[in-house]
DNA sequence: CAACCAACGGAAGCGGATTCCGTTTCCGTT
DNA sequence: AACGGAAACGGAATCCGCTTCCGTTGGTTG
């Protein structure tokens, strides 16, 4: 019972649909009419499930967070020590590419918020991990870990998916 | 003889001042109304001084690169082979984050095409430079080396000057 | 089944970029 | 010096997308 009536349950779901498939070929550019439209409801109706753009924008990044955390908790349970950064950045990074999320809503978003939190924690481990086990440079910070991740995202998102060479090399120069 | 009409040339150059006075405040947010409001022209003048939004921006940046240019003839002309490509990240680093220019013009500006191909001609040199002298890590291309630099830029770009502590730390990270 | 209120739809409002065209200003020519 | 046409100008109008507002609809509950 989430106190939701039942026709809004279903309009939300369909909603979500829409802005998922409209995403997948506008990509950021997606317009709230042309979801709305998608998803045979009003404008008005997108708004009242999603407060704005933005938050759309979010919601349909989120499942990506939840794979980014179950990923990184994984890593830290299956990788030795030493190898938990890296493998991990690498799994982001394939991911990030193959879903198409714009990488500027896993800093941005909100809704991202604990998720983020989270991940930084795990991430800080791995580097430490990787200090300790001497396959990371003994200064790298967790901040600085962190700007790198960054860095990967935003390099994914400017290419787009396409040229997986670029990022790739970055990744590995990095590591 | 410019081709151009007195009065054309002394709006251009207004519309310019008042967009860069603009810039300076409001970044890249500004608008066409305020630009024109503060050169006392019309919006009709500053469209047809500068096509776009886009376009005028570009033009804003535009002293920057050529800045930026020089810079990386200077350090080719007077830096120590294994020094130069450093010397130059850090003195492109410093100009983008005290201008405030946003980043990706660097990489988008039509405007500033030509530019970007002498830029990369002589940061290939550096790489190369570099990689002889044995400062540089042999594996690494001129490619990765534009990628390093356009990290920096978005980076820089992300956290708006402030903090220079993360992107410093990234540059230097990198080197 | 009646009454209530959560949800809906979509027209209207708004902000900002861009276009359009009638008016004004320059400048080479006579 | 004054004429005529091309070059520029100004800013109202248009377009476009996000967001708000409010009258209507139809689930839900007693």
């Amino acid at each position: 019972m989430t106190g939701l009536r039942a026709d809004a349950v279903r309009n939300r779901k369909r909603v979500l649909e829409a802005a998922r498939a409209t995403h997948a070929q506008r990509g950021t550019a997606l317009c709230m009419h042309e979801v709305a439209r998608q998803a045979g409801v009003g404008v008005g109706t997108v708004y009242r499930h999603f407060s704005s753009r933005q938050a759309l924008i979010d919601a349909i990044a989120h499942p990506f967070f939840e794979r980014g955390l179950a990923n990184a908790n994984a890593v830290a349970r299956t990788e030795p020590e030493g190898e938990r950064f890296t493998r991990f950045v690498r799994g982001f990074a394939e991911e990030l590419a193959s879903h198409g999320v714009p990488g500027h809503c896993m800093w941005d978003a909100p809704a991202a918020r604990p998720v983020r939190t989270e991940l930084r924690g795990l991430v800080a481990g791995f580097v430490e991990s990787g200090r300790c086990a001497g396959t990371l440079r003994p200064d790298l910070t967790a901040e600085d870990a962190f700007a790198l991740l960054w860095t990967v995202a935003m390099l994914i998102d400017a290419t787009d998916g396409q040229n997986p060479e670029i990022w790739r090399r970055h990744v590995e120069l990095q590591l």
